[in-house]
DNA sequence: GTCTACAAGATTGTTAACAATCCTCCTACA
DNA sequence: TGTAGGAGGATTGTTAACAATCTTGTAGAC
């Protein structure tokens, strides 16, 4: 597998992809010249490149002095879940009015899924599930804008991901808060889907304060 | 006053201000060399911060063919205000929860300001005060990234923002919205000035779909 | 032993030139 | 008259070299 020639579309997927599954760690310098090699492309790409992860909250640079990747400190991830909050709050209010049935039955099929890992206790498929299922509903929600959003704010936060769902307690509540939030998109009731989206999301903010207060 | 040379910040602040303010018009070309000759820097420069305005969603660059400013539809414009009404209802409440006595006092002031505004029939002034309220209530908030991604949803809609105030009897109702969430506020109780201030722009959203279907 | 000054290396910032691609317009031909 | 093809210009994409800046390590003064 020699190195390819990339463009900048997929250099910037791959640099992305490295810094969310933490290959390239928080606060670890960006070199351009080394990107350059790894990527096999020109250090110009690489600097449009990370400008655009700047832009995305990714990636922080100084003048002069580069880039490096930006940590998220808890106080942070806790904002971030807050913002999330609203936009997904949102989207499942959207997904209860613009739902088609074949969503419906994906949702129901993750969720199911979902019961069966908690059963097992398998936290890690279940913590993959759970963010398949609300990518579902965003999805379903049709709504570019709140989607971007949402996804920019989740590339950010992906380091925080796993901790909640190790409180004790977690994982049944969690589950039955996915599952009213489904019923309610099921039933195409708007404002109850997003009721329940918020309870839920703010079940998980209220957890991650306690575990921040733990530490 | 010659033409100074620029680093990449003051360019990139300078050409997403041509951008808000309409001196670059939607849809139309962005060309490199242009640019960094108006801006007085290199094609490098322009380059990265074209990459950064597209990840702001101000412009849109495609392979081979440049960059030109982007169109937001009046559909868009809907999502963009929805997607604001859940971000600044959030941080009505924060900013409920922690809003210093000097917050509370500006807010009041702007609100007098407007309120002589629409009595007046100043409608121009009235959109500029409104705008500089909400900012007031976003710092107030001290939530840095729910004030970011509205920050950025402002700039790709500023288009649209002085259409709704047009609507008859949205000026009164406007007002007493903002009254509202600033009495809200004033007295420390989040739930209400989130609620109010999701009032307030749903009322927004609800006269633009009226405005749509009536073009 | 600690601090400052300075030199060397590493890294970013900028420029210019070249290559590749796209767009426009003109011509030739049916 | 209308359309395919191609030449030329305009613009973007890429590369390399150079300049400016920062960082690191070392030597010398106190």
């Amino acid at each position: 597998m020699g190195t390819q020639l990339l463009n900048e579309q997929t250099c910037y997927e791959r640099l992305r992809n490295w810094i969310i599954d933490g290959t390239l760690q928080p606060n670890e310098r960006l070199i351009e010249l080394d990107l350059a090699a790894r990527l096999g492309t020109g250090r110009a790409t690489i600097r449009t490149v990370l400008a655009r992860l700047e832009q995305e909250g990714l990636v922080v640079r100084e003048p002069n002095r580069g880039a490096r990747v930006r940590f998220v400190s808890p106080e942070e991830a806790l904002e971030i879940l807050e913002a999330r909050t609203a936009i997904e709050s949102l989207l499942a209010r959207f997904a209860a009015m613009r739902a088609r049935p074949e969503d419906i039955a994906q949702m129901r099929d993750l969720l199911a899924q979902m019961h069966a890992c908690v059963e097992q206790g398998d936290l890690v498929s279940y913590s993959a599930l759970n963010t398949a299922l609300h990518r579902v509903i965003a999805e379903a929600a049709r709504h570019r804008t709140a989607a971007r959003l949402l996804e920019t704010l989740g590339s950010q936060s992906v380091r925080y991901q796993y901790r909640t769902i190790l409180a004790p307690g977690r994982p049944a509540t969690s589950l039955a808060e996915h599952d009213a939030v489904i019923r309610a998109i099921a039933v195409h009731d708007p404002d109850a889907a997003e009721q329940a989206m918020r309870a839920h999301l703010s079940g998980v903010c209220e957890t991650l304060r306690r575990l921040k207060q733990g530490h």
